[in-house]
DNA sequence: AACATTTATTTACGCGCGTTAAATTTATAT
DNA sequence: ATATAAATTTAACGCGCGTAAATAAATGTT
């Protein structure tokens, strides 16, 4: 491999002997060249090893192969693992993933969709922040430019919505803890920012509706988006203070439950399905941790890769019709109980 | 706020009444235009709501704005961590960072860097894979681009490096441990991918021979980055077959550690302090969640804010003398021991 | 009011590539 | 060998903005 430096297309394509245009056909798509020529433009870039500039490629271009995506706070585990299902998928169809977090910030939020308008993206994987998001601004944008959303979701936005089925997670986790003892209450925050929150709280309702049974929530305090030591000390402040309605409880969400048993083994409070235990406590997403928990926590699974494909997929029938659909899909993923320690 | 869409500078310049070239001034920087103009300029951005596409902004530029950030497994939560802080850091001082993570794959590592080249970002800062990494690869980047190396150092490459004392980490918990009970063993990873394992072993190896104590080193096998399972199998394993050598153990790192809890949990080997438990357990890093296991983990801290607030203003510097600093500085932030319940 | 100084405008080119249309070459079919 | 189709080359323009030099206008100073 030679060392020289090659500065931009021309040069590369002066090297190899191969027009510009064609260099630049090739680029965007391999295919589309005769094979001999693709043959000689592989070995001199094996030579000089160049790499077009993609922000400058997607400069004049009707379709870039840029695609942005966007959570709410990749320090959350469950973020994070399906950003990475999410670009792994984005890298693999041959596009070019960009990643960004709102940190749970609406103005940072906004200031991301206007660096993905410069972008000049393809399309949009976007998991809003939800409640805290800024309506008319997300609106605006998916109207300009080809975005699906994703986790949680806002009506009417958007060219689709792929998430998870939030009474799938529910109704399987309370069948199952009723079925299997005691009444569950549901743990939660006041003030979730995440719709699905809320989803969860009415399916809960619901639930205990139909089955008959009378249902308890228990709402605690707290901000922003440290769940665990949230839980942590709702679930201090309601042990000691005696204020558990039953003997099973069934957080919101996994992250929270985390912070429940925490506080459970702090305090004493024995938790498992051994009738022996004082409690037992299940939640929901099965967050990359919670089968580390002590003991392993019960949970209603996401179908991560069911989602991300699912949502990749959709994206792309969006981008090859051109950015518009024929009507709004929401698609919703069962969720899988996992059965583990806890409850 | 009108809703006329505004296509780009030219546009924007004519509708405000200033030339165009004053306008791009004005975005570089507002103070290097008049206070009239600047209202006039200020006045137009309000009705229009123009900006400036960046990568279109960084296309001719001496020196753009755009960062790169690259951590090596953005699903672990202490790189999700970090690379948070960081971001937050460079939007502050008025930059736009980019995240990549290499998801551990060398490909995707170097994939990133060429990426990053056509960022033209006027530096980088970057956690290698270590071991993992393709060193000339990584190096000739580092000649290229302005870099600051955090987390895993790779010897002479990039202009600095800002990272974790790995002997300060770990003479704190084997002084602290081997003072308050017995010897601990060190628990690790067979083929540890990260530098920082090495030197941490080699530390303890050192802190045992000026403590006069014999030392023991339990390697676990496993590969890639799910190091809670790992080290969930090794200790199942280790516990089990009854291999442990000593009745404190010190883990690696606290994922490994997280593991390790959940299995003693399992079999019903009670951890702490107390006497009465079986074996204590403590580690490195303060991982986000070490506070929330059972029982919470006795580890030693990063100074996560002091790396990256160091790591930003050593790359700023860099960015200012123009890409080179005069030696390559290695600093390194003391850890801070938390004594929780585990050990 | 006359001059020096700062700031803005005009003009023009460059960044690295996409894209188009017409002209030309090369491959495939008959 | 000839006709036809397919691929490549040439030439030229555009994307949205940075930047530089020359010129004009506004501001400051005495």
């Amino acid at each position: 491999m030679s060392h020289q430096k090659i500065r931009n297309m021309e040069e590369f394509a002066t090297l190899s002997g191969i027009s510009r245009p064609t260099i630049s056909k090739y680029f965007n798509d391999p295919d589309s060249v005769r094979s001999s020529t693709r043959n000689k433009i592989e070995s001199a870039l094996k030579e000089y090893d160049y790499r077009p500039n993609i922000y400058a490629m997607n400069q004049n271009r009707r379709l870039t192969k840029n695609i942005g995506i966007v959570v709410p706070y990749l320090a959350d585990p469950f973020f994070a693992e399906i950003a990475r299902v999410l670009e792994r998928r984005c890298i693999d169809a041959g596009f070019t993933p960009t990643l960004f977090s709102s940190h749970g910030e609406q103005g940072l939020e906004n200031a991301i969709l206007d660096t993905l308008r410069s972008l000049k993206p393809a399309g949009v994987l976007l998991a809003p922040l939800g409640r805290a998001s800024d309506r008319k601004y997300v609106e605006q944008f998916c109207r300009d430019v080809p975005t699906i959303l994703f986790d949680s979701n806002i009506e009417g936005v958007g060219a689709a919505f792929v998430g998870s089925d939030n009474f799938s997670f529910v109704s399987q986790t309370v069948e199952y803890l009723s079925r299997t003892g005691n009444v569950p209450c549901f743990f939660e925050m006041r003030d979730p920012a995440n719709p699905n929150a809320n989803k969860r709280r009415h399916a809960y309702l619901e639930m205990m509706r139909r089955l008959d049974l009378e249902p308890h929530i228990v709402k605690i305090d707290g901000m922003g988006w440290g769940f665990e030591e949230i839980g942590r000390q709702g679930a201090l402040k309601v042990l000691s203070d005696k204020l558990l309605p039953t003997k099973t409880v069934l957080c919101s969400n996994d992250r929270l439950a985390i912070g429940f048993l925490s506080a459970c083994y702090e305090l004493g409070v024995t938790v498992g399905r051994d009738e022996a235990c004082d409690i037992r406590v299940a939640s929901h997403d099965d967050h990359p941790y919670s089968r580390f928990t002590c003991p392993s926590l019960t949970t209603a699974a996401h179908d991560y890769e069911s989602v991300a494909d699912h949502a990749v997929e959709t994206l792309f029938q969006l981008i090859e019709a051109g950015g518009k659909l024929n009507n709004r899909d929401e698609t919703l993923f069962a969720a899988r109980l996992i059965m583990r320690g806890s409850a």
